[in-house]
DNA sequence: CTTGACCTTCCAGTAGATGGAAGCCCTATC
DNA sequence: GATAGGGCTTCCATCTACTGGAAGGTCAAG
């Protein structure tokens, strides 16, 4: 199938297919007329690649992922050690940004917020840390 | 000061100093030499980029933060503004982090880890909304 | 035969730096 | 005066994961 195709099957734009290839994630077969040519196979590792990448998996990842995946004596215990690496790697992420929104919230709560130009978010930032 | 110096005192590789340098975001005076010279009116505008971006402000908000900085007529209302939007788009990313701990989580809850190929994680990704 | 949708490649740009090479400049030491 | 080191300069490349666009080939319908 055309790349339109897969694109709809995957749920991945075309450009995204294409950029995937460059970087060796994907090879498909090519038509006489030079246009890529997707199996169900390909597609199933789009649809792959696609639901990794929306789970927050870089594309290193999911290159490993995709051996694991092509991989038939894998041990799920490897899977299972990439998915809570990447949990713990969402839950840093989550508490540095509660500690942003918390400063943010703090700030904004003091800044009187009016015409006048006095502002407790300009004096945090302009004093910075100055010990 | 030199660039060196101007880094120690706002917490800011040297790099990416230079880097704000092209960006547009300060210009300092140069020595004859043809060192960068920094006042400490530059220094207070580095510390304050520090300041912001670390808070999560993307260089264009600290573009727009600076030139508030510089207006003694600015209305803290202004500010504020700014603020709040940011701490939505943190609230944004925190719940989206979280949809995605809460799929991970669940999906590794259900991966038995052994040394077995069979594995939950994998057959989620390879199903991946299969309708 | 033409139109329009689809496909191809290639180049550039996004955000925000960071790394490295080649080459000055300055100070200290011998 | 020579030299060694550290710091400074510019410029170019690289990173992540795409996305946009131009120029042009292909295909099916009317």
């Amino acid at each position: 199938m055309n790349i339109g195709t897969a694109s709809k099957q995957s749920s991945l734009p075309a450009k995204t297919i294409r950029y995937y290839e460059d970087i060796d994630l994907i090879r498909p077969a090519r038509a006489e007329n030079g246009y890529r040519d997707y199996s169900e196979i390909d597609v199933h590792r789009l649809r792959f690649l696609q639901r990794s990448r929306s789970l927050g998996f870089t594309i290193d990842e999911c290159r490993l992922l995709l051996s694991l995946y092509d991989d038939e004596n894998r041990a799920s215990a490897d899977v299972k050690a990439i998915a809570k690496a990447k949990i713990a790697e969402v839950d840093r992420k989550i508490v540095e940004l509660e500690g942003l929104k918390d400063t943010l919230s703090a700030l904004a709560q003091n800044c009187h917020g009016d015409e006048r130009p006095d502002c407790p978010i300009m004096d945090d930032l302009a004093r910075a840390h100055e010990e």
